[in-house]
DNA sequence: GCGCATCTACTACTCGGGTAGTAATACTGG
DNA sequence: CCAGTATTACTACCCGAGTAGTAGATGCGC
């Protein structure tokens, strides 16, 4: 559960394959990365190996081929990485890679507009949550 | 320059001790980071090498030891981790981030506040510039 | 039933991060 | 000048991600 989410290039792309699709063969998850890169079949098994071992995903058979199924939520993953990442990066602190975000990613008005009514309605909710 | 600056644990470690201090022998990298794990010196010399060829250190020698000093800046860096981050996790949607942040993250009152007079001053600069 | 296609299993290899021992070298104190 | 120390150079591992070939098993068409 609270373990380190960590995945790299591959194993998300997979996994992002299997949130979108509830569970996928083998075959399917390669189909669906073909656009990206093409990557042979033994490739994407002998990843799903490895993250099976890590405890990632599940597997079932059905008739002669397996059927892998993720077994942590994307929301985990974001919350794993990105709380990495605002640990490496700001010292834990969530305000200075949101500053970041403002001032050295591009963020035009638009976005800047969407910031603030995200921000407006979780206050909403956090007061209604009756915080 | 638009390289990919995505560093591991321990090199990233060794950059803050160089922005820190501007320039350090490995001695004193060494002596910087001794509280957060005890590692040979050898392991930061090494370290050291393999980022000079990697570009994002240099040294010069002063008397029989090196001094290393950043080639990229900690704003370069977090640029690229962020920004990789973002693709990977959110298919590169800043608000998605910030959205996540703000409801999977756990973020008090305070932060909160500090958020939205971000957005406010950010949002005057912007006008400032005359966007 | 034979042969071909499809799958998984096993094995192997590259690469980069991380870790460190040992060798060579240069300096320093007595 | 000589022994010990500091410092870099070289070498060698381990590990996990990624990539894929080959082998072996299993099903399918005819």
């Amino acid at each position: 559960m609270g373990d380190k989410h960590i995945l790299g290039d591959l194993q998300h792309a997979i996994m992002r394959v299997l949130w979108a699709e509830g569970e996928a063969t083998v075959a399917r998850v390669q189909e669906a990365l073909e656009d990206e890169r093409d990557r042979a079949l033994t490739t994407i098994a002998t990843m799903l190996v490895k993250m099976e071992k890590k405890g990632i995903v599940a597997h079932r058979s059905e008739g002669r081929q397996f059927v892998y199924r993720p077994l942590v939520s994307e929301t985990e993953v974001q919350r794993s990485m990105v709380g990495e990442l605002t640990d490496m990066l700001f010292g834990g602190d969530v305000t200075a890679l949101v500053s970041h975000l403002l001032t050295e990613q591009e963020i035009d008005d638009k976005e800047l507009a969407r910031l603030k009514a995200l921000i407006a309605e979780h206050r909403s909710k956090e007061r209604r949550r009756g915080r």
